[in-house]
DNA sequence: AGGCATCATATGTCCGGACATATATCAGTC
DNA sequence: GACTGATATATGTCCGGACATATGATGCCT
């Protein structure tokens, strides 16, 4: 077996099969043998065999089926990197208290490249909410933070029917009242400038610089609950993140 | 017990623990029984008892500590979302053969405002370069892809000390001759619009939009390897990412 | 009071054995 | 040939026991 030194012999045993695999003794896609067999190569109980599969599968290396193997998944752990949230409400990067002012709400039929943009096919019905997000107070003195307009499948339009302002995200009013849960969302960020209609809203100078962020929120089977489009003026915000490798 | 059907017992067991966590007899912070309290309460073995703790650890519920105990963690378990990169070239979201042409390396002493960015005192020296980011082939000719600017700590200017052709991340380079490696990446993503001298390079009309993503990347303990600037034309790129709920 | 050795304790590791269950294969039947 | 059932096989679960080791508390000595 692998020398090393006096750590836990499940340890041991991972590290030779690790090394195995890692030399090709092993290939991609191959079953190793039992645990029965390598239990009495090691001089082992089965369980601390099992032990050691259990670490090497930990990092993605081997899976297991029942009446079937022990897998061989990858050649060597893949460093990672992830950026976690805590919630989603991350992805906004600005305070929970933020104010959502609708102004218009009204039920549209999508069409040609809206239609395609949402997935879904033409004619089918959705909630457009036009409005700003603003801070509450006198923090909000300096102007909206961003102009969104938010898309709804018609399934979940009872949400925001009519204009009023929400102290909670629309994805998670919809989480709430129709017990579907959000597994994916799909963040773009782009930069663009604004125009004249846009600058008087955000109260900006024509032309400035603006962040465009589309978030797409998807439901279990992938399908497109809402989309969200925000347009943030350059200087009042920015968009920050934090990768850590794995382990 | 928690009915449960006919699970593992080890899940029924994790089961009941989870529903006694949540319920506030176990609170945050104290500790579980011990194992083989656990297991003669049950009725079962050891084993089965710590198999439901290690479910449970899985989770982020428990934590447990060598003569000391097991302790609760956490109330329920936390929903959390991550954005998963295979690697850090993952983060430019631009194809991996594109080359990075500096037109200029000198060595800088960095002074107050810049010093503080980096996070070192004024007067240490850091290797300044800055140059073009371009798909090779006719795959460039729109143009370059970001006007980039990087921030080398000293101790690493070895790797980039006069203007070349880079055909992999200056992070990468370091990482492999150095030894160091990189645990933590900072991103920074904001809109501004381009000046008169950067469209020319860029070959854009002054005044376009442009994503400005700042870089920073630390090796252990938090210092701060190198920085990068990468000034992105708006309609050439966008920055898109998916973040999926855990499990 | 402060430092040090001792001891009880709780988790970590390991063993040998047993049965449960999912899976692939193969023989037999219609 | 297609379906069905039996069977061998591999992992999954569970047991009772044993020793190793890190940790905190206790009590002694200076």
């Amino acid at each position: 077996m692998t020398s090393n030194g006096s750590a836990s012999l499940y340890l041991q045993v991972a590290r030779t099969l690790q090394d195995r695999i890692a030399t090709g003794a092993h290939p991609i896609g191959s079953l190793l043998p039992t645990e029965h067999m390598l239990a009495e190569e090691f001089g082992v109980s089965r369980q601390t065999v099992r032990q050691a599969i259990g670490h090497l599968r930990g990092m993605k290396l081997l899976s297991a089926r029942k009446g079937v193997g022990t897998r061989v998944e990858a050649n060597r752990p893949q460093t990672s990197y992830y950026h976690t949230l805590q919630s989603l409400q991350d992805l906004f990067q600005f305070a929970s208290d933020a104010q959502y002012r609708v102004t218009s709400a009204e039920m549209v039929s999508v069409t040609g490249k809206e239609a395609e943009e949402l997935g879904c096919r033409p004619g089918r019905r959705w909630l457009r909410l036009v409005g700003l997000r603003e801070l509450p107070g006198p923090l909000g003195a300096d102007g909206p933070l961003c102009l969104t307009t938010v898309m709804i499948d018609g399934r979940y339009a009872d949400v925001a029917a009519t204009p009023r302002v929400h102290t909670r995200a629309i994805f998670a009013q919809i989480e709430d009242r129709f017990g579907v849960s959000i597994t994916e969302v799909h963040q773009d960020i782009e930069a663009t400038v604004v125009t004249a209609e846009q600058a008087a809203l955000l109260r900006v100078e024509p032309g400035s610089p603006a962040l465009l962020i589309t978030r797409r929120y998807f439901g279990s089977g992938r399908t497109l609950v809402d989309l969200s489009r925000n347009l943030h003026p350059g200087g009042r915000f920015r968009y920050a993140m934090t990768v850590r490798r794995e382990e």
